[in-house]
RNA sequence: GUGGGGGUAGCUCAAUCGGCAGAGCACUGGGUUGUGGCCCCAGAGGUCGCGGGUUCGAGUCCCGUCCCUCACCCCA
């Protein structure tokens, strides 16, 4: 084989890139139901922008990235994510001063450069929803059930797992002694853990390792530090949550990579998935905008991972036959179904013909091949008869349609098979 | 970056001890001078990932290498 895709990389073909499609509006239809708006961002920003957003020591930004220089020597890195490009958006274009909340979503490719594995690529896709500038715990529970809504809306049934991970006012106290706790314990840890305790302290409390894990269970809770702020808001949005009727469960240990999170943060699980088991996540981020050189403007937010979604869906359904498929016999047949598809075209009815010069009987198995629901005939017999063919494919039955009016028969034919 | 598994037809896979590269599905044609599916017949389709070595002879054994995959790290 020549040429491949890039590595993590991949081609969506039918009938995949179709249900791509269907989950993509399905969200747009929802978020837009919420009051979201769309943001297309670019895809490349310049280094800093994720550097400074999400972090110099995660391991995103110190090994993950796409960056290239550019011909002017600017180093220019493929999105990681979305949200750093989100809040640099919204400070450049000063989105904050014509009113808050601002409420914006967005999807497509993401890219990493990690090593590939199952439901993780190195171009992925994601779609999300910002809420930028509200401080409430209403803001939080509001995306945490938009993102539920959205998966439930697909038949999924995730577990919402959710934590608090503090704010400058009570993580630092709490890092600082979580760091001495590990100091002493370092020689009981994971080589991994020993690197994390330095470099990513709060992701030791995530570590999968049982010997990790039953020194942890000592480990100061970050719970326990959390200022009356914090504790505060937290118990809210899990007020909210109960009472939307939503089922979650606190986990103590969920941190995620990301620097610019605060307070809030939260998971949506997928057991079946494997390792990467995470089909969305999101949290609060109260520091980012300003971090990027705006205003103080606390957001949450979240975004969903489209192959993880996609995976954990069931399999397609063959889906119903639509549309009429012209069998032409003969040179002269040919000639007059070709503009007849046009025409039943212009209809906005599916359909096609035969382009490989095939027989009769290989045209019609094209059509049922390609899930056509009604062969249109047109022949010598029809030609001299003055009439067209319309064969049903899912009843077997065929019946005559004169000159006059076929096209509006055509045009009021049942889009789908009757009853599947 | 680390570890396990795997690369043979378009797809999913078989090939015994080293001895003529196969099956199912899909595809094309025919069985019907103009009628799909089911069935029957026929056909087409291969750099056995790539390179080297051992051997009379390598898909099979050895060395190297590339790629895919799962897992770790990390994350959607």
């Amino acid at each position: 084989m020549r040429w491949k895709a890039p590595k993590g990389m991949m081609d969506v073909l039918p009938p995949e890139s179709e249900r791509w499609r269907e989950v993509v509006e399905k969200g747009v239809l929802l978020f837009r139901a919420y009051g979201y708006r769309e943001i297309i961002l670019p895809v490349l920003e310049y280094t800093e922008v994720f550097a400074r957003g999400i972090g110099e020591g995660t391991d995103i930004v110190r090994k993950e990235m796409f960056s290239f220089l550019d011909k002017g020597g600017r180093s220019l890195t493929l999105r990681p994510e979305a949200t750093a490009g989100v809040a640099r958006a919204f400070v450049e274009h000063h989105l904050g001063k014509s009113g808050l909340p601002v409420k914006l979503y967005y999807w497509g490719p993401m890219f990493r450069h990690e090593r590939p594995q199952a439901g993780r690529y190195r171009q992925f896709h994601q779609m999300g929803v910002e809420l930028l500038g509200s401080p409430h715990p209403s803001a939080d529970a509001e995306v945490i059930l938009l993102c539920r809504e959205f998966l439930i809306g697909l038949g999924l049934s995730a577990k919402l797992v959710l934590n608090s991970v503090g704010d400058d006012a009570c993580r630092p106290a709490y890092l600082r002694d979580l760091r001495s706790f590990l100091e002493e314990r370092t020689r009981e840890l994971c080589a991994d853990c020993r690197r994390r305790a330095e470099e990513n302290t709060l992701r030791v409390l995530d570590c999968k390792d049982e010997r990790c894990r039953d020194v942890l269970r000592e480990a100061p809770g970050l719970e326990a530090y959390l200022c009356s702020g914090c504790r505060d808001h937290y118990r809210k949005v899990e007020e909210l949550l109960k009472e939307a009727g939503v089922d979650f469960v606190r986990e103590e240990r969920l941190v995620r990579g990301l620097d610019y999170y605060t307070r809030t943060v939260f998971e949506f699980q997928d057991p079946e998935l494997g390792a990467q088991n995470a089909l969305a996540a999101g949290g609060r981020y109260d520091h980012l905008v300003e971090e990027m050189g705006g205003e103080p403007t606390p957001a949450v937010g979240f975004s969903i991972g489209l192959e993880r979604v996609l995976k954990a869906l069931p399999p397609v359904d063959g889906g119903e036959r639509d549309g009429v498929y012209v069998v032409a016999i003969g040179d002269d047949a040919r000639r007059k179904a070709f503009s007849v598809a046009f025409k039943i075209r212009a209809l906005g009815v599916r359909c096609d013909l035969d382009h490989m010069d095939r027989s009769p009987k290989a045209q019609m198995r094209e059509a049922d091949r390609q899930g056509y629901r009604y062969c249109l005939i047109l022949g010598e017999e029809e030609l001299t008869g003055g009439y067209y063919s319309l064969r049903d494919l899912v009843e077997g039955t065929q019946e005559r349609l004169g000159e006059d009016g076929w096209l509006e028969r055509i045009g009021g034919l049942p889009a789908r098979g009757n009853g599947g």
